[in-house]
Formats: C-alpha cells, structure tokens, sequence
RNA sequence: GGAGAGGUACCCAAGUGGCUAAAGGGGGCAGACUGUAAAUCUGUUGGCAGACGCCUUCGCUGGUUCGAAUCCGGCCCUCUCCA
C-alpha cells in the first residue's frame, strides 16, 4: 500500500482484521463451509458493529455437559471474546412431542416447567464457559408450535426425499431395513426453521449435526435469507476410546463430576486419546500438543505424568486448583499405595441396628456399591469385594453390621456404613 | 389392499415341545498383569434368598399340553415386492 488513499489503506487494515478474526474461527474445527462466506460475514460485523449471530441447538432433555459439550462451548467463546453474540436455541418444541419411533423409546415428554428448569440449568452449566451477557436463550416452540399444517407442508416441500436420505443416519437404517418415521425427517426442517427465525449468521454443532446444519443453509436460503455457515467441532472420543462422548453411551466425563471423580476419569483415557483432549479440551496450541507427543515418545515425559497433568489441568479449570491437587493426592493414594482416599463416602442404613446378622451381597447392594444383590454376589465371587480392608471370599456369607464398617468395591466404590444408635432409634 | 419375510436378554444373533434363565459374538462389570493407559488372559453378565429354592423374561393376548421362546387362534409392529 504505497501513498494510496486513505480508504485503501482503511481497507487493507479491515481485511487483516478480519483474517485475523476468520482465522480464530476456523481454528481446530472439523468444516466449516464456506470460508469465503463467513469472511463477507465477519467484514461486514466489522464495518457496521453488528454481532454475528451463533446458533446452537439444545436438547431440552435434563442437561449433563461434558466435555464433549466444552468442545463446542469454547469455540462458542471464541466467538464472544471477538464481539459476537450466542444464540442457545433450546429444542423444546420437538421435546414435547417426545420421538413415537422406536428409536429411543422411552424419551420422555417433558412438561413445560421441566423445559425451563433445564434450559436453566443448561444455561448455568455453560456460564462456567461463557459470557452470559453475550449469551440469549430462546426456545424454538415460540415459533414452531404456531405453525399451521399449511405452513409445514410448505416447509417440506423446499426439500426432497433423496437429499433427506443422504443423513448418513437415514441411510443406514434405509439399507438395513430398520423403520424411519416421516416425522424423523420433519426435525432437520424443523431445526432448519429455527435458523430462518432467529436469522442466525452461523450454526455450531459436532459433525454429527453436519447433514442437520446444511439443510438449515438450504431453507434459509428458500426464505430469502443468506445462508449460514455451518462450523462443525470434531467430536471428543469418550472414556471407551471408541465412541463419541454421550450421555447415553455412558463414557463421558461430566462438567459437574466431582474433582476426584474427573480426576480418575481422565487418567483412564488411553494414552493416544492424550493429544486430542489437550487440543481440543484445553485448546493447547498445535506446537504445544506436538512437543507433548515427541516427548512421551522419546521417553523424556511418561504418558503418565502426561496425563496427571492433563487432568489436574482440567479439573482446575472446573473446580479450581486447589481442588485439582487434591484429587491428584488422593489418586496417587488410592492407586500407587493403595490407601483410602481422603474422604469415604458414608451411608446411612436407617433400618439396621448394630450387631445385626444381614447377608453381605445384601449389604453392598444396600448401600449403592453394587445396582443388584446378585451383581453384589457375582462381585463378591470374583474377589472384588473387602470388608474392613480384608478380601472377602464367600458371597453368600452373612455379616454383623456395626457403624463404621468400611466397604470396598473394587478400588473406586468405597463406603463406610454408618448406623443410628439402636439405643435412640428403640423406642418401643 | 395382496404376497412374502421377520419381532429372542444392553446390542447383534442361534434356538422350532421338556436337558433353556435361553448357544455364539459384541458391549459392560470384575480379577490377573500394569501406569486405574493400551494389549493379553480369566471369570461373570435377569431379580430375590444364607441355602433348598422361588419369581420374572423370547412383540401382545387367548388356547392346546403334565410341560411352550418353540404348536394353534386373534391382535400389534417392522421390512421387501406388487397395487
């Protein structure tokens, strides 16, 4: 830019802020389509002071964020920290029909003060993340639920059955014979809607949500809207080392568990699921992520020391750090000299008195270490289970209950039995 | 509407009158080994009971039978082809 005019100048000056800004966007995501667009989208907030609108659709369903969730939540920062604004669109219109296909049968159907407590409750978790003042919450009922069957039949009739059936989802319950409901294909339009009313400039989501996302390109467009850009985050790998993270898969390490419990969950991530969590938990630099592996390889870390350090990082950043060395402690405890953690959960039997002769399968089950009295036998079989710190061999075997016998389960679930006083609770 | 094929436990899948709480695989859980990693090996995988045992489960529902996941009737659901 030699001695040009000043509005050159001005507009080399905005095209490297808005690099700048595009390039904080693309950073770690799966896709993003289309570049060029969210460059128009991002000169543009830049030239009017206008937010760009960010789209995230929530299931209305009792919210648990993990760190699956964190993935997506931390670009959505990114978002916030560069002026812009985030939409929680909460999908509580489809909540209340709940889903009559076989699929999930027992979804439930939530009423609405359910939805709102959460919504809140979703909102809440995320602040830990986010900025709530750049954050809106809306619910898609307000819109979806006055449609008329008319309006519907027009939304459906901007797509088409081969596009639908290229969701993956769909094709493969196609190809194996397994039912799809009409209804199924009426949520992406419906999720696409919620785009077209909100106007959002930007939809996040996993890759699972990709098919959903570009049909929400697709319908805006059909309302004489810009399309948005679709983002999606890579999909963080759960406990299993296989699965994505879910809730229903059971593999998922909560924002809302406990220090120690997280604690343990990350250390038993396997070493190669390591890198991905630093990059895209933690959001450690490529450099940093690489360095981290060379040394491991090489010998100079221990994947072990790799990982206490990804988990006391990662519990600090949800429970403080203080938290975070606690937990570390108790786990080395707990598992390299095999001692009680620091704190053993206590359970309250209201209904057994000391010296009681009850059956020790009982017993576990009573207390929560064990979902059945048979699981508690088949554990108590396979060497699983001590008492007071001794192995106990016989499931069948009857025990004296006294306060503050101390139970172990393996070596995670560990309680300590605490009984009334019999002389108080006699009473005649 | 017609014809055919199906519906079995968390999932896939075998079983076509009693030996079937139901083969096999996956997944889960536990144990050994370890670094609560991975890999490997072993055990276990409906509920209750200290135990003999009792109860519940093969889409639902009646029936036949001493006895049914298995045979018969009705119903529901899914898929494929035809219309």
């Amino acid at each position: 830019m030699d001695k040009s005019s000043p509005i050159a100048c001005e507009d080399a000056r905005l095209e490297a802020m808005v690099q700048e800004q595009v390039n904080v966007i693309a950073s770690r995501t799966e896709s993003l389509v289309t570049r060029p667009e969210i460059e128009e989208k991002v000169r543009n907030s830049l030239r009017t002071g206008k937010p760009i609108k960010v789209k995230l659709g929530v299931d209305p369903s009792a919210p648990d964020l993990h760190l699956g969730h964190v993935v997506v939540m931390k670009k959505l920062r990114e978002f916030q920290e560069l002026g812009h604004e985030i939409y929680f669109v909460i999908g509580d219109f489809t909540g209340m029909i709940g889903d009559p296909s076989g699929r999930s049968q027992t979804r439930p159907q939530l009423s609405e003060e359910e939805i709102l407590v959460n919504a809140e409750t979703y909102r809440d978790q995320a602040t830990s993340i986010l900025d709530p003042a750049r954050t809106h919450t809306v619910f898609n009922s307000s819109w979806l639920s006055p449609m008329t069957f008319t309006e519907v039949i027009r939304l459906g009739s901007r797509f088409t059955v081969a596009r639908m059936l290229e969701r993956d989802d769909f094709q493969n319950r196609y190809e194996k014979g397994h039912a799809i409901g009409i209804h199924e294909f009426l949520y992406p339009l419906a999720q696409a809607y919620d785009s077209v009313a909100i106007g959002a400039d930007v939809e996040l989501g996993g890759t699972d949500q990709t098919f959903n996302l570009l049909v929400g390109r697709v319908i805006q467009k059909e309302f004489g809207q810009d399309s948005q850009v679709a983002i999606t985050m890579p999909l963080l790998v759960g406990l299993d080392g296989v699965e994505k993270m879910s809730k229903s898969l059971g593999n998922y390490i909560a924002v809302k568990d406990p220090p120690n419990e997280m604690y343990g969950k990350i250390m038993s991530i396997s070493d190669s699921l390591m890198a991905v969590y630093y990059r895209l938990v933690l959001l450690d630099s490529e450099r940093e992520v690489r360095q981290m592996e060379a040394d491991t390889q090489s010998g100079k870390l221990h994947p072990m020391d790799a990982k206490m350090a990804l988990a006391r990082r990662i519990v600090a950043e949800f429970h403080g750090l203080d938290a975070a060395s606690s937990a570390e402690r108790d786990f080395l405890r707990v598992f390299r000299e095999n001692e009680l953690p620091g704190e053993v959960a206590e359970v309250l039997l209201r209904d057994v008195r000391p010296g009681d002769e009850v059956g020790l399968a009982w017993l576990i089950a009573r207390c929560g270490l064990a979902p059945s009295s048979g699981e508690a036998r088949r554990l108590v079989e396979s060497g699983a289970v001590k008492v007071n710190g001794v192995k106990a061999e016989f499931a069948g075997a009857r025990q004296v209950a006294e306060d503050g016998l101390l139970l172990q389960v393996g070596k995670r679930r560990i309680c300590r039995v605490k009984l009334e006083n019999s002389l108080i609770t006699r009473t005649g």
